[in-house]
DNA sequence: ACAAGTAGGTTGGAAAATCCAACTTACTCC
DNA sequence: GGAGTAAGTTGGATTTTCCAACCTACTTGT
């Protein structure tokens, strides 16, 4: 088990963490993403609230709807004028939103002061993340790599 | 409640999440901690296993462990020669990881075959975040603006 | 003993991404 | 009729990143 590790590989690793990176690990997208969760839309206003150049937003926003993470959506024919909006694949980054930021609220505390985010309950963030299989809490080094896998299913076992 | 989103910001919105992204959130960061994460510790076997050049990934390198994410340890004295490891703060990052790892998996699949990930009880990744406070598993909408807090400890209200 | 290999970098120069301010178009509001 | 708004686009400067080669100090093989 967990022959992966040790394999010396040939190239970089293909997993699911870097393709994730691949769209969401630009600058500036999870920032836009975050005001689109925020009920932001509009493009001025995400240019504004992220500090994003627009010429850069322009693109970001252009990669995400083309990867189906966000859409545009037309709220004015003269002049064409859209508004941006999340996807369902969008809204699931929440998670990573999430954790992203308990992380930081948990270490990267200094003396500027930040907005927060707190559960609906009105809690501060507390994410807790467990399996949704065997309920267990995910605990430390219980992240393992599994087989090999594409769109067309898991693939057999390699002969090594 | 929920002022925060109306209100016309002033500047980019100085928020946790942007602050996780100041440390995390350069290229290759991400990608050197999955390889510590999975008990990949040495230079040269980092910058393959990612793909990042040998000077960005040392610059990188050097950042994380100023942030105190992760920590140099010198293996070998003559010639000195070090190996990488998660601080407490490093081994927390995993949720995000996870989180991405779990996004990545739903939605990016495509024909390139990619490494998946498992829980230590062996079932594909599927996490669950809920809310340590309140139990509720985080639904759509349920990440909400919270306070301004810095390393002082929460402000007061302001009075707009 | 001597060459080759390993480990963890550093260096210089080219290429790509980002930043920034200004400009554009087609409205709407006063 | 002028100012303001919204969603970009443009050109040029700046910053990051890429890439291959180089360096030092061992260790291993013959």
């Amino acid at each position: 088990m967990n022959r992966s590790i040790d394999k010396e590989l040939d190239g970089p690793r293909a997993c699911f963490i870097a393709a994730g990176l691949d769209v969401l690990g630009e600058r500036w997208a999870l920032l836009a993403l975050r005001e689109m969760s925020l009920g932001v839309h509009r493009f001025d206003q995400i240019a504004r609230n992220t500090g994003a150049s627009r010429d850069i937003l322009t693109g970001r926003l252009r990669t995400l709807e083309s990867r189906g993470v966000i859409e545009r959506v037309q709220y004015s024919e003269h002049p064409p004028r859209y508004e941006y909006h999340l996807t369902t694949s969008g809204a699931e980054v929440a998670p990573i939103l999430i954790s992203l930021a308990a992380w930081s609220s948990a270490w990267m505390r200094d003396e500027t002061p930040r907005a927060s985010y707190q559960h609906s309950c009105g809690a501060d963030l507390q994410p807790v993340v467990s399996c949704a299989v065997c309920g267990e809490e995910f605990a430390q080094g219980s992240l393992m790599l599994g087989p090999l896998v594409s769109a067309a299913g898991a693939e057999p076992a390699s002969e090594d």
